[in-house]
RNA sequence: GGAGAGGUGGCAGAGUGGUCGAAUGUACUUGACUCGAAAUCAAGCGUACCGCAAGGUACCGUGGGUUCGAAUCCCACCCUCUCCGCCA
């Protein structure tokens, strides 16, 4: 959510920076609730008032024993009109929540403008790309040919876009999320957690995937009593990470606070139908290893900087080859006002892809949490919240086997992943 | 699944229809005392919104209702705790 103070000083400001990434805000209609709504609110506060004084003086007559039909005279006709004001007051504020909640947080000012994932900006490459004096297989013919990915089984017990992994490739997997774990709680001093992959929607407003990309997730509803209450799988640990400070005043001195979890993610991808239908780069379920930084708004940004850097480490260390983008105006999620990605290079494809995305959302998502910390002088002021992938799991896999392959199909396993392969130099 | 208890300010904990945004204790801040500290004493000490200000409004788990007036009464729901049963 954005400022509503600076929606209401600097309105022709915000909006130009909104139509930067393409959104187009309704002033006019913003102005209209505005002025609703304060005219509104005056009045209902007037009746209000005048209600509150008549009762306490009923209240005071009474104690005396003395005659109160003169003054609930006075009292009885308030009661409708401020009825109907207190409840038009309510659907105005929540026209007005409405519409904020869908309102795009504004791009930082080192944003480069753009309207497409083309328009994005390369900061750096790291990595030597690999050369190979043999046809190179891609990851699927690989896992198939090893006996380890299995994508026709998987659509037989969930259908397309699911993968199921066998064996060494199983293995793998689940050694690559550990090495992330590991390096991240040993060497960047994250504290691991352990979340619920179902959340509720409040966390999902809360980081801002609700109200306004229901469709991008996984419904789980739940009967409550006479109604229903959805939970929502996780599309990334972001959510129930991030969410650990909603509705919390964090204590100065614990800043930053700095988490790291491995969970499963779940995306519906509604609207992605025809892209990377092969293999395992765009399925409804990956594993993610998820950086998260609650920090002070004064570091923020020497912080994604450090988050970023994270995220490389494991790269670097994995010995794959990466480039570093920063993304356009046009190109950023809903809530961030500034993020890079980081896209490892995927031999079979002859390019880069997304393997990591690090963003800063400043006040945006604290906002919406009510997440603050206490400032010096011991007013509440909202913090900052930061994340990025540390890795997507799956797509580090699939980076694993196809950079690392060999002539007959035999993957050689990187070094730091032996001591979680078991010793294991080689698979075959 | 069955039975019971409870949700009030940072915490503890009063408050069963009116002067209650809320006693009291504690924590915290400031001042006094002190070389300094402890103890003691005094004052302050929730959030949001409207207003230049004075001041006003809302918030006692959530949502509805009754009433001139609700933390307090009624209804529904959610959450927590205890016991029994079941279960990884």
């Amino acid at each position: 959510m954005l400022d509503l103070q600076a929606l209401r000083n600097d309105l022709a400001a915000v909006a130009a920076r909104l139509s930067l990434r393409g959104y187009v805000l309704d002033s006019a209609k913003f102005m209209q609730l505005e002025s609703d709504r304060k005219s509104i609110q005056v009045r209902t506060q007037e009746l209000q008032a005048r209600r509150n004084s008549s009762s306490k003086r009923i209240g005071q007559a009474k104690a005396k024993g003395e005659d109160t039909t003169a003054i609930m005279k006075e009292v009885a006709n308030l009661g409708d009109e401020l009825k109907q004001l207190e409840t038009r007051l309510s659907e105005i504020q929540q026209e007005l929540n409405a519409f904020l909640a869908v309102i795009p947080n504004t791009p930082h000012e080192s944003v480069p403008p753009g309207k497409s994932e083309a328009d994005n900006l390369e900061v750096r490459k790291s990595g030597h790309i690999p050369i190979f004096d043999f046809v190179v297989k891609d990851h699927v013919s690989l896992g198939e040919g090893l006996g380890g990915l299995d994508f026709e089984t998987a659509t037989k017990i969930s259908g397309a876009r699911f993968s199921l992994l066998k064996g060494g490739l199983a293995r793998l997997h689940r050694a690559l999320a550990q090495f992330m774990l590991d390096t991240h709680t040993e060497q960047h001093g994250y504290t691991e957690t352990y979340v619920p992959y179902l959340v509720n929607a409040d966390s999902m407003r809360g980081t801002g995937q609700l109200p306004k990309f229901e469709e991008d997730l996984f419904r789980v509803p739940r009967l409550m009593g006479e109604g229903v209450e959805n939970f929502y799988l996780i599309p990334t640990a972001e959510v129930p990470v991030t969410n650990i400070v909603r509705d919390c005043i964090v204590p100065l001195e614990q800043l930053p606070l700095k988490f790291v979890a491995h969970t499963p993610c779940f995306r519906s991808e509604a609207g992605s139908y025809g892209r990377d239908t092969r293999g395992m780069i765009r399925q409804h379920q990956f594993d993610k290893v998820e950086m998260v930084q609650i920090c002070h708004p004064d570091t923020s940004y020497q912080s994604l900087e450090a988050l970023l850097g994270h995220a490389e480490t494991i790269l670097q260390k994995l010995g794959l080859a990466y480039r570093v983008v920063k993304l356009c105006s046009g190109d950023m999620g809903f809530s961030s006002a500034l993020t890079y990605d980081i896209e490892v290079w995927l031999p079979a494809q002859n390019t880069y892809r997304e393997i990591s995305s690090c963003s800063n959302f400043e006040a945006f998502q604290a906002r919406r949490m009510q997440a603050r910390f206490r400032n010096a002088q011991g007013k509440t002021e909202f913090l900052h919240t930061l994340n990025g992938s540390g890795l997507a799991v799956g797509r580090t896999l699939v980076a694993v086997l196809e950079n690392y392959q060999q002539a007959d199909g035999s993957i050689i396993i990187p070094e730091v992943l032996k001591p979680y392969m078991g010793g294991l130099e080689l698979l075959r």
